[in-house]
DNA sequence: TTAGGGTTAG
């Protein structure tokens, strides 16, 4: 359809000549208009050719040429700005060397406004560009020279560049840049060509600009197709809006388009790690009817999200479930399905199970990879049996897998999870030498350790010398120090993280809060404690009840009942029931002071209890 | 022939 509107070859040749020459070259243009041509064509195509000649060899041969060629090629007489010319340079130059022929193109525009070209050699120089990844370059010229954004030339280079995933990734500017030029010209694309640009959008990860690209291939008319509804459904997966992509699904799908099975996938996974399981099994049956099999990638996704509900047992049972039904219909499970099984049993503690997994896997000749190897070895880590852990661990290398950060972080957390400090120290130590470089994972693993056993100046040495890498800390790595530091009543220190952890834009978890309560009522400072909670309160957060036991604690025994009957009261909105020591050592204090008072007290329990 | 998948702390 777009095509036709188009004017037809020998039409857009004819407008094109009375075109090419330069506006403000009056002399240029006497000598080689269009009616020269018609009277001695033939004398002048061969001058032509040879001026384009000499041109060529001129830009080959000199390094700056742009100095002289005007005075080597006297417009009037050389007819170096006649279109002709020009294209016939643009092509030979191209064919050769394409970043010389950008060079004259952009000393072409720098020395007149309005440069043509016919179709062709704005083909060839666009596709020599673009045979050599000089997008940026072209993408210039596109900017500068209005014929190269006609849909002929366009249309393809769009296409090239929006294939060539590596360089969209590599350097997201050139989608920008592509975008910027669309919206400018309105060009009109076909419909491949838009699907191969929201196609490289999703590259980028950036779905502002697959936004913009959407839109204006709607606006500019062109109908989407089941691509189009698949790339969208990405993206709006992309953006947290499965709910929407749904819709989009749902919508196509009346129109009987059915996008593909990779698109519906993705939808099928974000629907799954949000635990709707509901809208999955809804998903799987609108599939099924539009006559497209979910496969084992979508499989996959559902046992992964069902396995990620480590401990609900249910959940792993279902994926169990799920797992050994599409043994029965005879997909091929494959290393990454036998290894995400075998992970999820392995994290719900039924190591014999994962184990049994293994050597089935192993019996149909799939071989275990490191992947497989970590899950189980988290799994001896995780159930206590290090030295099990261990072993694996040198099987795995043995068989040729290199340990890496990942298969040391899963020993580090096993050693520091069943109090071997000594062990993890030595291993984060010995990380580094083994060409095995620390992450934040490592970092927070001991860190987490060492103020767990009481040391907490040690990972405060740890965090410091975390700071002078390149790997930021994350709030896993302030909020056991916060802890550490208020057990040792260091409030001036655990308040300063906090300040530090804002200021990098984190946000503390709501435990650290309570740690700092907890902590200042250790150091007796219950103004500080109660200035605290009115701060949680504030921003919606519910402090824990032992935390307000403790304030109420330490408010009776600095003798301030008020305050404590203060704190109480919130407890109490709240829905939190004052702890049996607190309560008694409250009404002790109270009954000291005034006996209205415990009696209101005594009815306020009773309320709250019953 | 290709896409989309699995591991470590909290």
């Amino acid at each position: 359809m777009i095509l036709s509107k188009l004017p037809s070859k020998s039409t857009r040749l004819r407008r094109c000549r009375f075109l090419f020459y330069l506006a403000g070259d009056s002399s240029s243009a006497r000598l080689f208009s269009s009616s020269t041509i018609s009277t001695g064509k033939n004398d002048l195509t061969t001058e032509l050719q040879k001026s384009a000649s000499n041109v060529c060899e001129v830009i080959r041969r000199q390094p700056r040429w742009e100095s002289s060629i005007l005075s080597l090629f006297p417009p009037s007489t050389s007819g170096i700005f006649h279109s002709n010319c020009i294209s016939l340079v643009i092509r030979r130059l191209s064919d050769s060397n394409p970043l010389l022929s950008f060079r004259y193109l952009l000393w072409l525009s720098s020395t007149s406004s309005s440069i043509s070209l016919d179709p062709e050699a704005a083909g060839s120089f666009l596709k020599a560009l673009s045979a050599s990844r000089a997008w940026k370059p072209a993408l210039h010229a596109i900017r500068s020279v209005k014929c190269l954004s006609e849909f002929s030339v366009l249309d393809p280079f769009v296409f090239h560049l929006c294939s060539d995933a590596r360089s969209i990734y590599c350097d997201n500017n050139l989608l920008y840049d592509l975008c910027d030029i669309l919206e400018s010209h309105s060009t009109k694309l076909s419909l491949s060509s838009w699907n191969s640009i929201l196609s490289a959008s999703l590259i980028t990860e950036k779905t502002d600009l697959f936004h913009r690209f959407y839109t204006m291939m709607i606006e500019s008319g062109t109908a989407p197709d089941a691509s189009t509804a698949g790339y969208l459904i990405r993206a709006l997966c992309r953006d947290g809006e499965p709910t929407v992509a749904y819709h989009v699904l749902r919508d196509v799908s009346r129109k009987r388009i059915i996008p593909d099975v990779v698109s519906i996938s993705q939808l099928i996974s974000a629907f799954s790690k949000c635990g709707n399981f509901g809208r999955v099994s809804e998903i799987i049956h609108l599939m099924i009817a539009s006559g497209s099999q979910p496969d084992l990638f979508t499989y996959q996704e559902i046992i992964n999200a069902l396995c990620d509900g480590a401990g609900r047992t249910a959940m792993v049972d279902e994926a169990f479930r799920i797992f050994n039904d599409l043994k029965l219909k005879g997909y091929a499970c494959d290393v990454v399905t036998y290894t995400t099984m075998i992970d999820g049993l392995c994290k719900s503690g039924r190591m014999e199970e994962a184990l049994l997994l293994w050597s089935e896997m192993v019996a149909y000749g799939i071989r275990p990879n490191n992947y497989t190897y970590n899950a189980i070895i988290n799994g001896y880590c995780k159930s206590g049996n290090i030295d099990h852990a261990r072993k694996l661990y040198d099987e795995m290398l043995s068989k040729g897998f290199k340990e890496s950060t990942v298969s040391c972080n899963t020993m580090l957390a096993g050693l520091c999870l069943h109090g071997r400090l000594a062990d993890a120290i030595n291993l984060f130590a010995e990380m580094p030498k083994r060409g095995i470089h620390h992450d934040v994972i490592s970092y927070n693993t001991l860190i987490q350790c060492l103020c767990k056993e009481g040391k907490t100046s040690d990972a405060i040495v740890l965090y410091s010398s975390m700071l002078a890498t390149s790997i930021r800390p994350s709030i896993s790595t302030y909020t056991p120090l916060i802890m550490g530091l208020c057990k040792e009543g260091r409030m001036v220190d655990a308040t300063e993280l906090i300040k530090i952890l804002e200021a990098q834009g984190l946000e503390p978890l709501v435990c650290s809060n309570d740690f700092i309560i907890s902590g200042f009522c250790r150091v007796g400072d219950a103004e500080k404690g109660m200035a605290w909670l009115s701060r949680m309160l504030q921003s919606n957060l519910k402090p824990r009840a032992e935390t307000m036991d403790r304030l109420v604690e330490c408010l009776c025994s600095l003798g301030q009942v008020d305050c404590a009957l203060q704190v109480v009261k919130k407890m109490f909105d709240i829905s939190y029931s004052l702890g049996s020591s607190v309560c008694h050592l409250l009404i002790s204090k109270l009954c000291g002071v005034d006996s209205y008072q415990v009696c209101e007290l005594l009815d306020e329990i009773v309320l709250v209890e019953s």
